[in-house]
DNA sequence: AACAAGTTTTAGATCGATCTAAATTTTCTC
DNA sequence: GAGAAAATTTAGATCGATCTAAAACTTGTT
């Protein structure tokens, strides 16, 4: 356990609950037959499964995990780390893990690094203390560079998703960043702009970088030079300062593509704010096109990256690697959609 | 298990983890005082407890929860349910949660229901079979009746989001949907509306009800007739339908309010498709001030229900259920705060 | 130095499942 | 109907912690 963590105990004096001994009296075989029953063998014979079935009900049995996991090693859970749930963004994609898993039948335990590679590594002790068999992990940014490296020595199988840790080569999930940077230079060239700003993260992940060199590639075959590039956070005083710096300059971009949606609301309101008309005076394009972005008003064009189907296939890849430890590494880029509407 | 839950099983040969037995080799004492170091307990002396805790990191010790559990009853998690995780109102809802559970040490399962009993039921087993001391609930729209009843049966403590079903009298947390409503009307008589509509969700739960019979009211104290109520459920196009059957009639209502931001904003895209413009031929006002209700053009007046205070209260009063289960119950209304911006 | 009282440590049973290997029952073959 | 093979069931050990009750130390008092 970690510090100041002594959990406090609860007091119900629980009425102990039925276990697989109190079935098997029900139903008048070993505790090793409820057992086989209770995991599908196909080794008990018809009637008595039948039979075991009917006395887990009446009995009320609830099967303890806990119990089980304990000389099984498999506790039916998985840990799922995002950098920050309230983004709509992470919300879908967690919506797509829980999809998957509901199939499954494996729950996950959910945490909020918030960025804070901390918060991170205690998220990450505590749900090793619970046994989880494998984790999907956003990593946040400055996680240690040994995160991967313990994981893999622990045996803790793991997923990463949208942000990789210095070229990792294992298990990765992602939109493909590089190909919807490219669409989105790309629809701004066939439209006439020729200057064009990206304003990636500041944070150094390889999403962000992958959209820097993507957007530079990008550029240069199209023959235009010098795309600017502005590094910020992701807050609303930043699109403010983004777009006073953009307009400042001689020769201000034409058009900036900004490194998800909730970016580029904020630069629209910020155009805005100063009497200007987004998709007219200044072409704004986002990516992730979550539910918002086609209310806002002008509605935002984007690059969809379609969180859910990246929770999805994370989940899918990870329950295949908690399976097969030694299998081969895949590496999943969903593929983009650019959305155009009137930014 | 439930059916068709076969978890395939991981091959990992997991090189044999540390255990307490190890640990107490290291350190030179018995494996029973190891235990009391992990426990924070007060009876060891300082310097065993050092060397205890030296050995623990020594030989790469970690928890294992499943085990204690076995013994203790004390799984340290809970679960948590909610109808929709890509609604930002439970998403920064969760945040509160897991904030408060951070410092707790305990950790959450998180299941999305999408308002469907089945698929509550499911993650209600799944989450008792891995010994959740207690449960955060907002229960689906058609839950069963008995499903209280059940869980006060099963010993599992539970606080109740939101919605509470009919009237049962255990803890309890919700923004404070009657004041907010009532602010709601109050504000648009105080600019001289007369002619008021409320958009309640279709969904048969208490948060829905609550509104409606605050709205009455505060219609009848005003001095007001007959404000009508649109029932819909909270889709795009039960927005546009709402807008034209509203603008239909012969006299209007000059104003609605709407079930939440969602919704709102919904309305205010079916004015403005419709040539109308929000705010000056139709106020309206939403619940819930989710992040993008203020980049909204117009920006959204809306009724600030504050999701983060409430899953923070929520898991407070959790936690003090789970260790006091007979303690006096608790209800816990959060004040809204009306955010008067352009609509 | 002997005893009591307090402090600290420990052996062994226990929680509820799974696993192994063997026992039992059934079915098949000649 | 005996023996082999297959199908089904089971006893007992085991996983890694906690719990209980007792043992082993310390300290203080006379």
């Amino acid at each position: 356990m970690g510090d100041g963590e002594k959990l406090s105990p609860g007091q119900a004096e629980r009425r102990r609950s039925a276990t697989i001994v109190d079935v098997a009296e029900a139903a008048g075989v070993s505790r090793a037959t409820v057992s086989l029953v209770l995991r599908h063998s196909p080794l008990v014979a018809d009637d008595t499964r039948q039979r075991v079935q009917r006395a887990i009900v009446d009995v009320g049995y609830i099967y303890n995990r806990g119990a089980a996991q304990m000389r099984s090693g498999m506790s039916g859970t998985i840990g799922v780390i995002v950098p920050e749930i309230t983004n709509p963004f992470y919300a879908e994609l967690l919506s797509g893990i829980d999809e998957t898993l509901d199939v499954d039948g494996r729950l996950c335990f959910v945490g909020n690094s918030t960025d804070s590679p901390e918060r991170q590594d205690r998220f990450i002790r505590r749900i090793r203390e619970r046994g989880v068999e494998g984790i999907i992990i956003c990593a946040a940014e400055a996680s240690s560079p040994l995160l991967l490296g313990q994981m893999r020595e622990w045996n803790l199988p793991f997923v990463q998703i949208l942000r990789s840790i210095d070229g990792d080569t294992g298990d990765f999930v992602a939109p493909d960043f590089a190909v919807g940077t490219r669409m989105a230079v790309e629809h701004l060239v066939s439209r006439g702009h020729e200057r064009i700003a990206l304003m990636p993260s500041a944070k150094n992940t390889s999403a962000a970088r992958e959209r820097v060199a993507a957007f530079t590639s990008a550029m240069a075959k199209s023959g235009l030079q010098g795309g600017r590039i502005l590094h910020g956070r992701l807050t609303r005083s930043d699109a403010h300062d983004a777009v006073a710096s953009i307009l400042s300059g001689a020769k201000p971009p034409t058009a900036i593509i900004a490194h998800n949606d909730l970016l580029a609301l904020g630069i629209i309101g910020a155009l805005r704010n100063i009497g200007l008309t987004p998709g007219v005076d200044l072409s704004v394009i986002g990516f992730d096109d979550i539910p918002e972005s086609s209310h806002s008003v002008p509605a935002l064009t984007t690059v969809a990256t379609r969180p859910r189907e990246v929770g999805a296939h994370a989940a899918t890849l990870l329950l295949r690697r908690i399976i097969k430890p030694k299998g081969p590494t895949e590496s999943v880029l969903v593929s983009p959609k650019l959305i155009v509407r009137q930014t």
